[in-house]
DNA sequence: ACATTAAGTGGTG
DNA sequence: CACCACTTAATGT
């Protein structure tokens, strides 16, 4: 949790609940509110020129969505849609910045969840600038599974479809399909139940 | 049982 | 690889 929601809760904040493939804001909308998801998950997207679906980033429990345009004086660059039944806390902009000076502890949570993010995103940036369809999925699996625990082989389950996927590589779905299917006989992933293991 | 979504296959450019 | 067409498998109501 990046902040208590209590103390959100005494600055303001509200809880509010999101069926799934909602809208939390959309692209060129204003930022306004802080926004922490309670519980469920969250993408940011946007679609490209081509009408393809290209996903910036997956935001699940705990974690903010674009609190840093609540630094900058931007319109959102993505829409927030949630992925399943949501609850997120809510706090309005002013009574938020106005939290982070009376809150060292939590200013300084917040900055050093940005400067995570950031990090993630560079090493996004590299997977994907990959050349070759490969490059770029074993990229992101090892980034995916950077995050758990278990290092062990075939440890972490991809809870993506490959269609989600495809619009985090920016591959088509069938590519994703067809290299999952030869990083499985290199060895690199393995398939159960047409579930993913790496 | 029927509709919908996801996985998988073939073939073309 | 992307893109299009289509089949098969899995889920949902």
């Amino acid at each position: 949790m990046l902040i208590d929601l209590d103390l959100l809760r005494a600055h303001g904040g509200t809880i509010h609940t999101y069926d799934s493939h909602d809208y939390i804001f959309q692209i060129e909308e204003t930022p306004r509110c802080y926004y922490q998801i309670v519980s469920g998950d969250v993408k940011l997207n946007y679609t490209n020129e081509d009408g393809k679906e290209l996903i910036q980033s997956l935001l699940t429990k705990g974690e903010s969505v674009c609190e840093l345009l609540l630094f900058v004086d931007h319109k959102y660059p993505v829409n927030a849609v949630t992925m399943s039944d949501c609850t997120i806390m809510k706090v309005p902009k002013v009574e938020f910045l106005h939290m982070l000076d009376e809150h060292p502890r939590a200013a300084i949570d917040v900055r050093t969840y940005i400067s995570k993010t950031l990090y993630q995103k560079f090493i996004m940036m590299q997977n994907i600038a990959s050349t070759s369809a490969e490059e770029r999925i074993k990229g992101t699996l090892k980034y995916f599974k950077s995050f758990f625990p278990d290092k062990t082989p075939f440890s972490y389950e991809v809870k993506l479809t490959r269609q989600q996927f495809a619009s985090i590589t920016g591959l088509r779905t069938e590519t994703v399909i067809r290299t999952l299917k030869k990083l499985e006989k290199e060895g690199f992933v393995k398939i159960e139940d047409r579930k993913v293991y790496f």
